[in-house]
DNA sequence: AGCACGCCGACT
DNA sequence: GTCGGCGTGCTC
């Protein structure tokens, strides 16, 4: 009998392939393996096996597959079905969800190596110049990779090259699969076997008496040997004795000392956290413990709506300890920005060696390491903290997922397909583990909170904040009436220059938000108007101060700050708008003394980047914070006496259905990092409109009221919760045919839905590295199938695909594009 | 998505 | 004449 494999492969194709295998690999291999495949003419992919069987192909002869890669399945069968549930309803393909779910380490892909022919002997005088530099840089070096030959002989394509060394013989060709995950090795030294009787070893220190430094080394080690029973690093030797790394080399090379190498974590933490028993809960989070626990048992998802600071922390510590006294797993997802080193800290302070880490700032080789010990099931892993990709680890027992900061749109995956959200994806993963699932939020999305409303979730709350202290007190600052009065000192009105001056003296912090989305500082000629635009996306260029460059945001275009206008040759370029960095420079002439910090995607990139601003303004060596919206979420300082708003407008005036309920997300936010303590914190929020509704709601902490408001203009204009949204983004990089394109699309859209689809429109950046966009939208009733919707989308694509005009032009799905 | 194949204008 | 530009079609 034959045996097949089903695989799936790591691209944008809505099929999976198949392969054949012999009889003792069929009952080797376990679906959630991973097999190397030659795919195409030369290439060879990682693939995922899906299922095995004996059905041959009939239409093409199945390739034999190139090799097993792993010994046990690296993907449970809980995994593959969420992958399903995503890939389906996210309309991505099963290879998108595998390459984004899983750390790329497990994708290996194979590399062309270049060898010489050793057992041919090439008559140099037959090779072409360009042939011979490959050939004569082979006699040096044992092998090539494609590119290094396209260096050598400085083309683009150095495929026609190889192709005529190949034929004269004169080179191989190699395909290498290359392991990407290298466990950590770490080196430990002991006394060489022949010295481990007491007699050798006095006559080896009598050797070593004219060896002083290597005597010492000898001794070391034993002092080292006498404390514990451990292995001994090098490192720790070459400390204790104080010599070199030679000493011990030479050491090793005349066998008195031998050298082994033990495999170990990278992701270790510090070993001194103590364990810090759990707090006892305050009567509020008491009984939002009960109510969530009532709800849990019904099975129902529920929300923890607890207002700033008001401890939802402790509240969630307390169900994972339950989780994990029931010996279940516990994922903990959070926003990427949310993710600080304080709150590591603190779980850690609660869990010790328990919680695991999982997020983008982690390197490959840590995030294998997670993966594993979560694969195994293994103790430091049963509490995983992580950003929207901890939802792909190979959980096999979950117990209880926490999403935090549930409203946050950044929890909704963006470029590369699959697009999911997070936080449904983690409730379809909880139905699949049936495990209970909590979402934490001060200020939750209209969705959830209407879920809630109608009954689907459960429901828990905490209105006051930890220790009583009161919510900040909000001030509204009309910037137009300001701007009349000339009272406006840059950007900052008086009253809020005044409260900063006040603040610093009591000796307290200030931090101040400048919301930098479609607000980015540009620059223009005051003489003819003309701003420096972007040469491959409809964008001007954004000045950046720290380089005195001109940068495109979309693309990375960037061009030293001209000395004159580019279109009048005049020299009056001038800077428009206010990003953060004007706001740290009107700092120092306004408030001279302090020291003030900018914290935005600049000052923040690397691993660290982060932590350090964030010690910094702990440590309190930083008086004023200016940031943009990383400032929002998870940060916990004990001394900010003002939170200021520079400019409230940016935020409500975005062009989304969803611009109001961020701004209230956002302002309640930011002005929570106010007062954690004892005394009441101070808001300022600047604003040319400040009688907006949004804004009267942040003041007034009216979440209700908003919600009622929102929910009401939401449903008059066919926008989620009652009804959902899919959108689709074409791309092309000619202007006609992409409208020609997403006209015929949409036509054929409204045959079926008719008043449901919206557009084509031009997107606010129409063009973005060349290739312009056009998006439509279409929006379904409750009533109307989503699964229906989405096979009617996929029909009309597949007709679009079949009109040959039309084939280049990329069509992106956003299923709840948000 | 890659990547080969194939056809056409711009240079050695 | 080749080089490399991009359009087209396929991948078990």
């Amino acid at each position: 009998m034959q045996h097949f494999v089903n695989v799936i492969l790591p691209i944008p194709l809505a099929k999976l392939f198949t392969y054949s295998i012999s009889e003792a690999e069929a009952t080797f291999l376990k679906p959630g393996m991973r097999v190397a495949v030659p795919f195409g003419k030369s290439k060879i992919y990682t693939a995922l096996v899906n299922d095995i069987h004996n059905n041959a192909p009939a239409a093409y002869k199945a390739k034999e597959i190139h090799q097993i890669l792993d010994d046990r399945p690296i993907v449970n069968e809980i995994q593959l079905q969420h992958w399903r549930w995503i890939a389906d309803y996210y309309m991505a393909t099963l290879g998108e969800v595998f390459k984004s779910a899983v750390p790329s380490a497990f994708l290996l892909e194979s590399e062309t190596l270049i060898l010489k022919n050793h057992a041919y002997d090439v008559d140099e005088n037959t090779l072409q110049d360009d042939e011979f530099l490959v050939f004569e840089a082979l006699q040096h070096q044992t092998s090539l990779k494609v590119h290094e030959v396209a260096a050598i002989i400085d083309k683009k394509n150095a495929l026609p090259v190889l192709n005529r060394l190949l034929e004269k013989n004169a080179i191989l060709i190699k395909e290498e699969i290359f392991e990407q995950y290298r466990p950590k090795l770490v080196r430990y030294v002991k006394l060489g076997k022949e010295y481990l009787s007491e007699d050798r070893l006095a006559l080896l220190l009598q050797d070593l008496t004219r060896a002083p430094k290597q005597s010492q080394v000898v001794l070391s080690l034993f002092q080292l040997q006498a404390g514990n029973l451990k292995p001994i690093k090098v490192d720790d030797l070459e400390k204790m004795s104080g010599g070199s790394k030679a000493v011990i080399k030479s050491l090793i090379k005349k066998e008195i000392l031998e050298e082994y190498f033990i495999q170990t974590d990278r992701v270790n933490y510090d070993e001194g956290v103590e364990n810090i028993s759990i707090k006892a809960l305050n009567e509020y989070q008491k009984k939002a413990f009960e109510d969530i626990s009532e709800n849990f048992e019904k099975g129902k998802v529920t929300l923890l709506h607890g207002v700033t600071s008001s401890g939802k922390t402790e509240v969630y510590v307390k169900l994972i300890e339950q989780c994990l006294r029931s010996g279940k797993q516990a994922l903990y997802l959070l926003p990427e920005i949310a993710l600080t080193t304080q709150l590591i800290v603190r779980l850690q302070e609660y869990f010790g060696e328990k919680v695991s880490v999982y997020h983008s700032k982690y390197n490959v080789q840590e995030r294998v390491e997670v993966w594993k010990n979560v694969a195994l099931k293994k103790d430091k892993a049963q509490i995983v903290i992580g950003a929207r990709s901890a939802l792909f680890l190979p959980f096999s027992d979950l117990g209880l997922i926490v999403v935090d900061e549930e409203h946050e749109s950044s929890y909704k995956q963006f470029d590369p397909a699959p697009r999911y959200h997070a936080r449904d994806a983690a409730i379809v993963l909880a139905t699949l583990h049936k495990c209970n699932i909590l979402l934490g939020s001060a200020t939750p999305s209209i969705e959830t909170y209407f879920n809630v409303q109608t009954g689907k979730y459960g429901y828990a709350e905490i209105s006051r904040r930890y220790g009583d202290v009161l919510l900040p007190d909000m001030e509204l600052v009309d910037l137009k009436e300001e701007t009349r009065k000339r009272k406006m000192k840059g950007h900052f009105s008086e009253r809020l220059f005044n409260e900063i001056g006040e603040t610093l003296e009591a000796g307290e912090q200030v931090i101040l938000f400048q919301n930098r989305r479609g607000f980015a500082p540009v620059v223009e000629c005051t003489t003819c108007g003309h701003s420096p635009q972007c040469p491959n996306c409809d964008v001007s260029l954004t000045y950046h101060e720290y380089k005195k460059q001109l940068r495109c945001h979309y693309c990375g275009h960037h061009i030293a700050l001209p000395e004159s206008c580019p279109a009048c040759g005049s020299q009056t370029l001038d800077t428009k708008g206010f990003g953060t960095e004007q706001v740290e420079k009107e700092l120092e002439t306004l408030f001279p003394k302090a020291k003030a910090w900018r914290m935005d995607l600049d000052t923040t990139r690397g691993k660290f980047g982060y932590e350090k601003i964030i010690n910094a303004f702990e440590q309190q060596e930083i008086d004023i914070l200016v940031g943009t919206q990383m400032l929002t979420k998870g940060l916990d300082f004990r001394n900010v006496g003002l939170v200021g708003i520079m400019n409230a407008d940016t935020l409500l005036y975005f062009p989304d259905y969803r611009a109001h309920e961020r701004s209230f997300q956002l302002l309640t936010q930011v002005a929570g990092r106010a007062g954690r303590t004892k005394k009441r914190g101070k808001v300022i929020i600047q604003s040319y409109n400040p009688y907006h509704q949004i804004l009267k709601q942040v003041t007034t902490s009216s979440y209700e009221e908003m919600f009622k408001e929102q929910l009401y203009e939401r449903e008059q204009f066919k926008y989620p919760p009652n009804n959902r949204i899919i959108k689709l983004t074409f791309k092309h990089k000619d202007y006609n045919k992409l409208n020609e394109a997403s006209e015929w699309f949409a036509q054929a859209l409204r045959n079926v839905f008719g008043q449901g689809v919206l557009g084509p429109e031009y997107p606010p950046v129409a063009r973005i590295r060349n290739q312009y966009l056009k998006n439509i939208i279409i929006k379904i009733p409750k009533k109307q199938s989503m699964s229906k919707t989405k096979n009617s989308i996929k029909r009309i694509s597949n007709s679009f695909n079949a009109i040959a005009q039309f084939q280049s032009v990329r069509i992106i799905y956003n299923v709840d594009h948000i």
